[in-house]
DNA sequence: TAGTGGTCTAGACCACTCA
DNA sequence: GAGTGGTCTAGACCACTAT
């Protein structure tokens, strides 16, 4: 029998989207009289346009049928993994150090952030990731200490707290934000960068439930670039 | 009866996953066992388990089951709109300039990455895109003629080049590439912004089959944010 | 070779929303 | 009210791979 696979109809249904068999924002086909075109149950042809409107290729909606996104807005997935694998993929040996641990106020806006209450200290760090010896980034990182078990500064010798935080800590939402900053004096020094250089900084908060866990600003070295496709 | 939904599984494994029923790295339940846990259908649990595979939350592996994520790399999808869109929807009113429009002989890399002969001419655009009448993003862009329609320059006025190509010329894939750079001379001038400072690069290149459409770099204004959640 | 996930089917009922 | 997608079920067979 011709097995016909979602695969096969996603495929299919985005090749004739792609070519232009529909307009922009056009109403196609529905699942009943797609399955009897493809010659499958319903259920097959469900999960391939379920598939597509994933991708944000096509917008379904009850009643109103399924439509091939007016403007495409393609989406670009990124994985966030932990430093120590982007310089190991990169073929890099990894290292890291731990340049500075100490509990102390944090800022209002960290202490905002964190949903700590006026003059609590909280467990702020740094620390410098390298990759062949050489700075790759820099990390500033805030803890809220009573959503975290302590960390003893032994351990942070063999694992960086970036990667003991996502072993350790689980989190349940998160937020990224990436932007383009010049190196102030402190970051500078840190990379080993001239002032003013143009870094790649990256943003993350995270917590569990309604709990702030942890924030931090990575700053990477020049020249960094982080890639998708779409 | 009681309706088991996929979603309702799915929220019950990610709560036991991030209490740390089961270790990092560890197996958990197979499908099976799960839709006799749940009281429902086998392919209802299959749904939820895909769904948080998909999440990179499990990984799952014919005959090995599924496992808890070793090192949970999480992902962050985001969508790159249209400039116009972005400006919109932060509230500002948009509008776009064609500052440059030629046919001219690429550099070798892009002339390469545009899959053309040497010599060949191709069309270069530069756009400046303005927020509430200020500079929000330079656009330089070059673009295989022979996968593209003719643009007139008349209906540049109406769209930017930006927003005309995602309507008028579909793609199959492409590459995003995301760093921070300096400011040079003529970015700076066009951005109205002192040179050297840090600005958010996006680079994109799309093509459809194995035939170059167009590539693109898009220089962020000074403080321009990506943002998403995890 | 046996066990696990991957997938398809045929049928059913539900939920939403457009006319 | 009716048509479309959303989802669940029960059963089946397949494909991969750990042992």
């Amino acid at each position: 029998m011709a097995t016909v696979s979602h695969h096969t109809i996603r495929e299919s249904l985005l090749d004739r989207i792609q070519r232009g068999e529909w307009a922009l924002g056009a109403l196609i086909p529905g699942e009943v009289q797609l399955a009897r075109e493809y010659g499958c149950a319903r259920t097959t042809v469900n999960r391939a346009l379920r598939a597509l409107a994933d991708a944000g290729l096509v917008v379904r909606k009850r009643r109103g049928g399924t439509r091939v996104t007016p403007l495409p807005v393609r989406q670009a997935r990124l994985s966030i993994p932990v430093v120590r694998e982007q310089v190991e993929d990169a073929g890099d040996r990894y290292s890291h150090q731990l340049r500075r641990r100490r509990q102390s106020v944090p800022p209002a806006a960290i202490r905002k952030r964190l949903g700590l209450a006026a003059r609590t200290k909280a467990l702020y760090l740094e620390t410098l990731h390298l990759a062949n010896g050489a700075p790759f980034a820099f990390e500033t990182r805030w803890i809220n200490p009573a959503a975290v078990p302590d960390v003893a500064a032994e351990e942070l010798e063999q694992l960086s707290i970036n990667e003991w935080l996502v072993r350790r800590v689980p989190f349940t939402s998160g937020e990224v934000r990436f932007s383009a900053v010049n190196a102030d004096s402190r970051v500078a020094a840190a990379l080993g960068v001239a002032e003013g250089t143009a870094l790649f900084l990256v943003d993350r908060t995270t917590w569990r439930g309604d709990v702030f866990i942890t924030t931090t600003a990575l700053h990477h070295a020049a020249g960094y670039t982080l890639h998708s496709t779409l």
